[in-house]
DNA sequence: GAAGATTCTTAATGTAGATTAATTGATTTT
DNA sequence: AAAATCAATTAATCTACATTAAGAATCTTC
């Protein structure tokens, strides 16, 4: 475990990259991504303040994501490898739970309604991130957000 | 730990209830899914032989999904509260992978993608699940199932 | 095995969100 | 600070999938 401190806009991980660790964020912001076969990025999840965050895949195989800093941070990085086995399996759980629910979200909600629970989800950080990784992670346009977003405050 | 027999179309845990539990399938198969404030349904997984099935909750809080067996199934139960501490955590990660994996592909791919994903991640149980239920999982209606189906056949 | 219920398919129409494109505004670079 | 790049909004058009409805097929249940 050490601690390392990250500039805005640097990669921290790449895909296919072997030595997946553990990233606590202890401040500053992160976001990971996947990027699918056509080039578009796809945002997985934000991590600010208290959040953790590693890339899933299977332990010692290449990883799937890339994570990106946001904002300058400083993280505490873990070996997943040597770590993951005394990893809470109880903050696993609530990886799976948060997972389970974005899953049902994408499959269930329309985007205004996923757009809300993401305010939800991360209260702290719309001023923070750019309207398209918000659209990203939200699984549409950056266009549709503006509409959709401009149509919720004309209809109050 | 216990084995259980269940019959085709028993519900065997309903979203609300406290004691969850892990349920590993030994022989048939179950499905669990959500149903959303407007009562929609929305297949989250399936389980044939060999799979794990747990609601990813909060542990000892009231689980959202519903457990249902869609054959006559026998399965292994394991009380979650005390087992899941010692759950293989490489098990939890290769879940949280397979979520991450799902959520991806419900930002990313159009429903024919989706639906030749499902076939990969359940190579045998396309015959045995009704098409309603393989449409909910994908997060479209069974018309839309049937049109896109038929489509990429005449396409050959 | 007939009657009813449920499931699957096909087709017509509707709509959320994608795509394309143009405009404005904000950042970065020199 | 002008130039250049990048981000956000707005609008027009397009498309994938939803909705509604109806008919055919399959599964229950008495």
């Amino acid at each position: 475990m050490k601690t390392i401190e990250v500039k805005k806009g640097e990669i921290i991980q790449r895909r296919g990259e072997l030595n997946s660790k553990i990233y606590a964020v202890e401040k500053g912001l992160l976001r990971t991504y996947s990027i699918d076969e056509k080039g578009r990025e796809h945002v997985f999840m934000f991590a600010p303040e208290g959040w953790i965050v590693t890339d899933a895949s299977a332990i010692n195989g290449p990883c799937e994501l890339f994570i990106e800093a946001l904002e300058d941070s400083t993280l505490c990085t873990f070996n997943a490898e040597s770590e993951i086995v005394n990893a809470s399996p109880l903050a696993l759980m609530k990886r799976i739970a948060t997972l389970q629910k974005r899953a049902i979200m994408l499959m269930s909600a329309s985007a205004i309604e996923r757009y809300h629970d993401f305010l939800e989800t991360y209260p702290d950080i719309v001023q923070r991130v750019p309207q398209k990784m918000i659209a990203s992670y939200l699984g549409i346009t950056p266009e549709a957000l503006s509409k959709v977003k401009g149509e919720s405050v004309k209809s109050k």
